[in-house]
DNA sequence: GAAAATGTTATCAT
DNA sequence: TATGATAACATTTT
């Protein structure tokens, strides 16, 4: 379920309750769930993967990891809500299966929001230069760095790589300015992408790499590999997807 | 029904 | 101490 678009879609569901004030919280999560009781939700934000329930002294961070989910107004056949928070009418926000935190910062101060992929805040100039503070990075490490490119997944990394026709183990110091460029613009452009298909209901029939098993340009088979530190599933075609290496010994004189 | 997967963090080992 | 490997968590789809 949830990469950096579905967190803004649920962000903007969420919305509807700023401005409310939480009257219950309940759930299996072991937060102090009834220091949420008689707070005023200021505002509902997102930070890439995360949502965050903004109070005026705190706020509560929720991540739904792989398998995260959520229900406005409804609960979900048999499963606990890992938190439920109850409003005036009935109305109720549930998470199943997340991370669920305390912020106590101001958020302004805990999150880069220039590093949020689909955020208004979003900087493209500061992401080559985190990139290029990461020469020997892989390329399809760098894609799934939450503080270069906050948001981004794995379905959204195998499409921008194919997309760009960019190797996955290409080094980030190896791509010429204009390719790193097209990574920088084309990591946010797939995310809005994404961000419609996922709303039309519409994504999967979009994904021209993820899980697929035949390059749609070339017709020849994608290869299928785990790669990275993250070691995360890839789907990439060794022809059309060039691969850019350091001509020099990958180790650093120092 | 087994296996895999849209993710992150805590803990242990080196 | 810092880095890295491993485990842990939890649910739906193939």
């Amino acid at each position: 379920m949830p990469e950096g678009p579905s967190i803004h879609i649920l962000r903007e569901e969420a919305a509807r309750f700023a401005g409310k004030t939480v009257l219950r919280a309940s759930g299996n999560s072991s937060i102090d769930m009834a220091r949420l009781v008689g707070h005023r939700i200021v505002a509902v934000r997102s930070w890439g993967k995360h949502l965050l329930v903004e109070f005026k002294s705190f706020s509560l961070r929720i991540h739904l990891l792989m398998f995260g989910s959520y229900r406005i107004n409804e609960g979900k056949d048999g499963a606990v809500p890992r938190l439920s928070l109850g409003f005036a009418n009935g109305e109720e926000l549930n998470f199943y299966s997340c991370s669920v935190r305390y912020v106590e910062e101001p958020l302004d101060l805990v999150y880069d929001w220039s590093a949020d992929v689909l955020s208004d805040a979003w900087d493209a100039a500061a992401a080559r230069k985190k990139l290029r503070a990461m020469p020997g990075t892989l390329v399809c490490d760098a894609l799934l760095d939450q503080s270069v490119f906050s948001g981004v997944g794995n379905i959204i990394k195998n499409e921008v790589l194919f997309r760009i026709r960019l190797h996955p183990l290409s080094t980030v110091g190896a791509l010429p300015a204009p390719k790193l460029r097209e990574l920088v613009v084309q990591a946010r452009q797939y995310s809005f992408d994404f961000l419609e298909w996922k709303k039309a209901f519409v994504l999967r029939q979009h994904w021209l790499a993820h899980t697929k098993r035949i390059c749609p340009r070339c017709n020849i088979p994608f290869v299928k590999a785990y790669l990275g530190k993250t070691q995360r599933r890839s789907f990439f075609c060794e022809s059309c997807q060039r691969l850019y290496q350091a001509h020099q010994a990958p180790f650093e004189l120092t």
